[in-house]
Formats: structure tokens, sequence, C-alpha cells
RNA sequence: GGCCUCGUGGCGGAGUGGCUACGCAGAGGACUGCAAAUCCUUGUACGGGGGUUCGAUUCCCUCCGAGGCCUCCA
């Protein structure tokens, strides 16, 4: 795919996929992730690869086959504990034409011969490219070690990527485990609809940015954040302009709460909560109920929320869709007209504001603040 | 067909063998010239049927329903 968009639109595939990356980086950037410490590039550890192929045939775990390497399945006896699945119980269901080059029938690639177009590295086993597991056993092996703590990823890549991985690192490093704990997440539903482009129905992080594709407006990256805290990490998120209504009054409410205050102390049981599995749902629960403003603050930073770049947002929302000089002089008018008991003037200019979308919050005194409402 | 996950009040969404979160919406009240915002009060739900138990939404079995994986791509 990646080869035949950069020939379509004559760049070279680096080009192609730095122009991705770069969307990337600012979408993650605007939900509030941190920048990792490292962000590795399978092409630039190809050496890597080699070199646990390489292993992996020496200790019998994997075989060279006409120009391709192929991973040895029966010689894993723990193949397929992530998963629990049975080799047997796979074989059973399996109905798929087989290779001929396969030795078993669930042995997969590990680096495949490339035709002459398409790309390639030189490696001992001839011309080629490697096969869709490697990359993350050698980046993990590089970057993490032979064993780490946390692999995540999405439920779909249970089986049968993860399940490789394991494979490949266990049996090339002589370990019992590749990873400590695995944690997946849960699938993306849009509507209580499976997200996908036939449905008509896919949307980017992209485009709830900076489009208004979805619920016919643009969404602030907190309330985006907020919107997938509120289910937990390993159920299903059901993405909804509801979800991100609510999100949003509940952040609106913080951000009011917080204001100019910052603290640096996080609520305790909130931290605890997090702690447990990362029960986001359950720990945003507490916030309803901290009235400090600085350790409202202090805690919506432990989760990425920063309610200043949300309340950021708002005002250049809103100097994009109303003119804020003749709202002033607008508000300014009708607090004169409160002030003399002219209460159908008064109501006269509200109502002209709610035309405009701006909405008032008063009190005795006069009106303190005021938003943009759709 | 095999394996796995899930089914909670109008909606969203945690959790627990007995004390029934929380949010949104709704209702009532306070405040307000009237509203909005805010604050207070209010909500007895755990798919059907069996079973275990003194007691099950929570454990077991089964049925129904939803989703995922089992092939490529990652």
């Amino acid at each position: 795919k990646i080869n035949a968009r950069a020939a379509e639109r004559g760049i070279t595939i680096r080009e192609l996929t730095e122009e991705t990356n770069r969307v990337f980086q600012a979408d993650v950037q605007a939900l509030g992730c941190l920048e990792p410490d490292v962000q590795p590039r399978a092409t630039e550890h190809i050496a890597e690869m080699i070199a646990i192929i390489q292993r992996l045939i020496d200790s019998g775990h994997a075989y060279a086959a006409d120009g391709h390497v192929l991973f040895n399945v029966p010689s894993m006896p723990d193949y397929g504990r992530l998963s629990r699945r049975s080799l047997d119980e796979m074989l059973a269901g399996a109905r798929v034409d087989v290779a001929p080059y396969k030795r078993g029938d669930m042995d997969f690639v590990l680096w495949k011969p490339s035709k002459e177009h398409e790309p390639g590295w030189e490696s001992p086993w001839g011309r080629g490219r490697p096969g869709w597991h490697i990359e993350c056993s050698a980046m993990s092996w590089k970057h993490l070690g032979e064993t780490f703590d946390i692999h995540g990823g999405g439920i779909d890549l249970v089986f049968p990527h993860h399940e490789n991985e394991i494979a490949q690192s266990c049996c090339a490093f002589g370990q019992k485990i590749m990873a400590k704990v695995w944690m997946h997440n849960g699938f993306l539903q849009v509507e209580g609809e499976k997200m996908s482009k036939s449905l008509g129905n896919f949307v980017t992080i992209h485009e709830l940015l900076h489009t208004e594709k979805f619920g016919g407006r643009k969404w602030p990256g907190e309330v985006l954040r907020l919107a997938m805290l509120r289910t937990h990490y390993r159920q299903p998120i059901d993405w909804t302009v509801k979800a991100l209504e609510e999100a949003e009054t509940s952040l609106r409410r913080w951000a009011d709460l917080v204001g100019d205050h910052t603290g640096e102390k996080p609520d305790a049981e909130f931290v605890s909560t997090l702690a447990d599995d990362l029960n986001t749902p359950a720990a945003l629960t507490l916030l309803h109920d901290l009235r400090d403003p600085s350790a409202l603050d202090a805690t919506l930073k432990t989760i990425g929320v920063d309610v200043r770049r949300y309340a950021r947002w708002i005002q250049e929302e809103r100097r994009r869709s109303v003119d804020t000089t003749e709202v002033e002089a607008l508000i300014a008018a009708r607090n004169a007209a409160r002030a003399a008991k002219n209460w159908a003037e008064s109501d006269r200019i509200r109502n002209a504001l709610a035309e405009m979308g701006v909405v008032l919050k008063d009190n005795k005194d006069g009106t303190t603040s005021w938003e943009i409402k759709r």
C-alpha cells in the first residue's frame, strides 16, 4: 500500500512515511501524550532482525526454505499460551492452503525474498525483507533487553502477532518470557457500529481535532482524551458525539474550578485507583468530589489533562467564531439595561447574543463570563 | 465450526457473595427580575432459565444476544 501510494504521488517511501509520521506526532501531542523516549523504526533495525533470525536457525527454531526463513512452531512447546490456543485447535480450525515451503502448517515467515522493484536488504538468505513480526522482537531487544516489563497493543494483535513475537524472542534468547505483563486494549466502535470506511463512519483523531466532520464541530485534544478515559482500556469504546459532549461538560466544570490555580500533589485515592489496572473510569468519578483547585489541577495532570490548554483552546475558538469586541459591547449595554431595570431590553440583548451562540453567566452585579455554545 | 470477551438503571460506565459507585439526561428545591451557570435533594439496575449458598448482579451450568480472533495486511 505504501509502495503504491508513493509511486502514485511520485515521492519516495520515506517522504510518504515522514509525512504520515508528522501528522501522527502532532495528533498525539494534541491528545496530551508524553513523548516516548525512543520511537524506533523497523528499517533501522534490519541488523538486529538478521541476528535474531540467525540465532533461531542455529538453535533449531527456524529453517531456510525456498528463499524464505520460517519459524518452526512445533519447536516451541509453549506456543499459543498468550492467546490460550492449542496447536491442535488452531490446526482443526484452519481452512487455508499452506504454502508449499512450510514444514509445519502454523510456521510463519521471518524473512522473505524481495522482487527487483520491492524494497529489500541483503541478508545471509539473499536479498529480501523481514516477516511481519520480527521487527518487534528486534526493536524491543535493542531498546529494552531480552525481557522487559510491559508490552501493550490492541486486542486484535494477540494472535498471531504477539504470540509470534513471544516465540521469536523467547526462543532466540532462551528466556521463559518476553514481557512480564501484556496489556491489550479493546476495540473502537463509532455510534454503536464497527468503524469502517465502507460504513462511512471512519473518523481519525486528526479530523476530530481539525475538521467539523464529527458532530459538526472541532474537538480539543483534552476532550478526546477524557472521552477515551471514560471507558476502561480493556473494554470496547463506543465513540459517540454524546460521549464527547459529556466529557466536555465535566472538563468545562473542572477548568472553571481550577482557574489559575496550579498544584503538584495529586489525590492519593485517585492514584491508587489508577494503579489498579489503570481503572480510569473509577478514578474519574473521584474528580467530581475534588473541590480543592490545586489538588484537582495536579490530579488531572497525572492523566495528561491540562485544563489551561483546554481554556486556551476555548479562547481561540471564541475569537474565531465571534467578534469579541461586539460581544463585550453588547454585554456592557445589557448590564446598563439591567441596572436600569429595563428587563425587556436586557432580555433582547441576551437573546441576540444567544443567536450568535454566546451564553452569558450572570450574578447579581452583572455578567461574570461568557462562552460559545453550539 | 473452534477459542476468547462481553450483556448493569432512560443513556454512558465502574464494581462487589450480603452494605446496591459515579457521570449525563430527567424531576424537585435554592439562587435569579426571569433565565443560564452554580449549589442541594432525588434515581433500588445488574439478558432468560436452572444450580451452589443462610444469602448471587457477583460463583457454576445452560440458553439467548453482541463483539473479537482463527487467512492476508500490521
